[in-house]
DNA sequence: AAAACAATTGGGGGAATTACCTATTTTTGA
DNA sequence: TCAAAAATAGGTAATTCCCCCAATTGTTTT
């Protein structure tokens, strides 16, 4: 059982002493470099053999989401986590879809960061409890936005041709399926943009399935 | 400083129980009443004067779903607070529908309830951490599913044109925006149609939104 | 029974989009 | 440095979308 070889990636020499430090009580894990940015952190790859990054993700010169999608690249098996201050959902979202493994907070304790390092190395994602939270409440607060939708009550036609125009139909082919006149379907249309106080389709649609008035498919 | 009362609904005695002397515990809060199933407890509701409602989901006769409905249409100010043993998120989404103002689980620890109870009072959404790590997991799996769709790589103009057109923009307006003419933009129009095979607008915009290629807003 | 209303069916016209061309200038990558 | 790609823009034709309006049918209200 080798132990866990990291690097550390942060532009405040003290954070990095510190995440150091914490590191060093676990003899299952060294840290085997540090780097001041992005840049600095890609060089240091190329010479060392390195199992994990813990990086933040503001840093001068390359930030840390730029940095996680080259080493992605050149080290498709390196184990990515990020320890920031920001709890704003937005990095995270980056973070994860530059291909993070991992998502920590500052904030977090000494033992959030070797249970986060551990669950990152067995191939899991971890997540800062903290912001697994936020991220809950904003699923619930879109859930209840959704309740509030008004509602807006559709004749049957409507509905059939509303479901059409999600699916991207033109009047002409909902005329041919629904054997109508392609005028037809252009006033269930010019009902259905009123009714929902919508002045394009694209709004239409976008509207209707976020607020999964129709269901895609 | 008046102490919570709080009705138990759940059909085990046993887990009454011990969510009552959990309760006891706290001067701030008190138990006025206990439930085996829905229906006993909108009838002890009628009696009673109570502020929040502990219950769990699954229950002989009338379920806690079934139970929320009702309560929120009869008590639109009862705190509703779930605690079960069912980690099923379809179970924590029904809730949150339903109208739930917190999600406890029964592995939960002692001190979790006595803060969910202080939680939901304050106001806010309680939802069990051991679940929240769930839903940001099942957020996460769908971010990188979504990840895998086939990469398109646009330019700086079409991205530009791509975030319009998502708003619901037309080409001249487009046009007007960028100080370009409109036949550009169309030229964009065009290639993001192409690039992206897509035959419509509404197409380009729904492929664009579910994998997410732009942020709405 | 007459009036009012909603739903469905259409037409005409103008604006917007798409398709299929061409062409120049600038930027970028190998 | 040389070729490819991107950004710019024009032309034309066909299609599609969005707004005005009207006729028909059935239901509900007065």
């Amino acid at each position: 059982m080798e132990s866990i070889r990291i690097v550390i990636a942060d532009d405040h020499s003290l954070i990095r002493q510190g995440i150091k430090s914490i590191i060093c009580q676990d003899q299952g894990m060294e840290v085997v470099g540090e780097a001041a940015d992005g840049l600095e952190l890609l060089q240091l790859l190329q010479g060392r053999e390195a199992d994990m990054v813990i990086m933040d993700i503001t840093m001068p010169g390359m930030n840390g989401i730029e940095a996680m999608g080259r080493i992605r690249e050149l080290y498709p098996d390196m184990l990515l986590l990020i320890l920031t201050m920001h709890s704003n959902r937005q990095y995270f979202y980056h973070s994860i879809a530059a291909g993070a493994h991992g998502y920590l907070m500052k904030e977090d304790s000494d033992t959030e960061l070797l249970n986060a390092i551990r669950t990152v190395c067995e191939g899991k994602t971890y997540v800062s409890p903290q912001l697994s939270q936020e991220v809950t409440d904003e699923m619930i607060a879109a859930f209840r936005d959704r309740q509030r939708v008004p509602l807006v009550r559709l004749t049957e036609r409507e509905k059939q041709v509303l479901q059409m125009v999600v699916k991207g139909y033109t009047s002409k082919k909902m005329a041919e399926i629904l054997c109508l006149s392609p005028r037809t379907i252009d006033h269930h249309r010019a009902s259905l943009l009123k009714k929902f106080g919508m002045k394009s389709t694209v709004d239409l649609v976008k509207h209707v399935l976020r607020n999964s008035i129709v269901v895609p498919e």
